[in-house]
DNA sequence: AAGACGGGGTG
DNA sequence: CACCCAGTCTT
């Protein structure tokens, strides 16, 4: 089984930027960016990121605006900011290089098994296991394993069977080590053997593989429980002032920490344009009047169904238009489009830039 | 053990 | 729309 799967890997693998230069911290950062990313998404980014930030301690100096606008798009943003967190910790703790140990890597913000031992394994050769989605597929199938691959049990089994399969380490040789291994079975997993209609034909452990001889290659892996999707609607307001738009900065601890935002609520805290202006009034102070909406705009992003109606609104402080109103809370801020198109967004936060900066700003000729 | 994570690709 | 993606962290 592994002869013919390194085999297979060595004439079929995909020509991947970090497969080129495997160092620990360009592993580890096309790591991070694959977590529940495929591959073809990460890689402009992948580049973009290793020009921007080459070494770690370039990365634990970054400006955590500017790393989160290079995250933009890539979803699940704290893995951005647990790489700032980690580049940080090696430098303290590491002298700045990336730790030789499992354990020490294990101890990295963000780092898990899977990802601990895909470094180790694919940088240094190390005889680590993995499992992932590709893994546990491909080895639940080859084994038969009928219980959903989440469950506990199957977790254990599959993990071993990991551990087991490794070849052990032979200095200089990385195509036929750990290295070549834990990715060979990721190839075989993201190209033959896909969740949906897996190519036997073309698999080259077909005959070892135990669904494929029981016809079973569509049960397996057994079905996760299906997620519950919520639709949800939001309202966002722009307030602007001359050239600039009111926005604010996420706080610690809350969804797109560290982000910029137009105010945007939804329930409890904003059920309606009511709600809204009683919600950014507590925000802001002084009194906030919404008006028409400007757009709709529909997102699905992972489990949500998001509908976000995009209002215009006004903002008066002390019985004042805001264009002659003082200071605003720490947190807010009034930016041009200049500037905002800098500044890091959500995917819906970035789509409302798009509106102002088309010509319609007559829209606004209301104000 | 279960849910959150607020992005995107694929059939 | 449903499901999946080189998972991790929190509760």
């Amino acid at each position: 089984m592994r002869k013919r799967l390194l085999s297979w890997f060595s004439d079929n693998a995909r020509d991947l930027p970090w497969r080129r230069d495997h160092s620990p911290y360009r592993v580890w950062i096309s790591e991070i960016m694959c977590q529940q990313t495929q591959v073809a998404t990460v890689l402009p980014y992948f580049e973009r990121f290793l020009s921007t930030y080459p070494t770690i301690r370039d990365l634990a100096d970054a400006d955590e605006s500017q790393l989160m606008r290079m995250w933009e798009g890539l979803g699940y943003y704290r893995r951005a900011r647990s790489l700032h967190a980690a580049a940080k910790k090696m430098v303290e703790e590491h002298n700045g290089e990336f730790p030789e140990s499992f354990d020490d890597v294990l101890a990295l913000p963000g780092i898990g098994r899977y990802t601990a031992g895909a470094i180790q394994s694919i940088s240094r050769n190390k005889a680590f296991p993995i499992l992932e989605g590709n893994t546990q597929r491909v080895f639940s199938r080859w084994i038969g394993l009928t219980v959903p691959p989440t469950e506990k049990v199957a977790q254990a089994r599959l993990w071993e069977l990991s551990d087991k399969m490794l070849p052990p380490r032979k200095a200089d040789d990385r195509s036929n080590g750990p290295a070549g291994f834990n990715q060979a079975a990721m190839e075989l997993g993201a190209l033959i053997c896909s969740p949906r209609s897996p190519k036997c034909d073309e698999c080259p452990v077909a005959t070892m593989c135990h669904a494929n001889q029981m016809g079973l290659q569509d049960e397996i892996p057994g079905k996760i429980s299906k997620v519950q999707y919520e639709s949800r609607t939001e309202l966002a307001v722009v307030i602007s002032r001359d050239d600039r738009y009111l926005v604010r900065t996420i706080p610690e601890g809350v969804r797109f920490a560290g982000m910029i935002d137009f105010p945007r609520a939804g329930p409890p805290e904003a059920a309606d344009v009511v709600g809204m202006e009683s919600w950014l009034a507590d925000q802001l102070g002084g009194d906030v009047r919404i008006g028409m909406c400007l757009k709709t705009i529909k997102h699905a992003v992972t489990r949500y169904r998001m509908t976000l109606h995009v209002h215009i609104g006004e903002w008066i402080a002390d019985g004042d238009r805001v264009a002659e109103s003082g200071p605003i809370p720490d947190s807010w801020q009034w930016a041009t489009v200049d500037e905002l198109a800098d500044m890091p967004m959500s995917v819906t936060g970035r789509k409302i830039v798009r509106l102002l900066d088309r010509p319609q700003r007559s829209l606004f000729s209301e104000l």
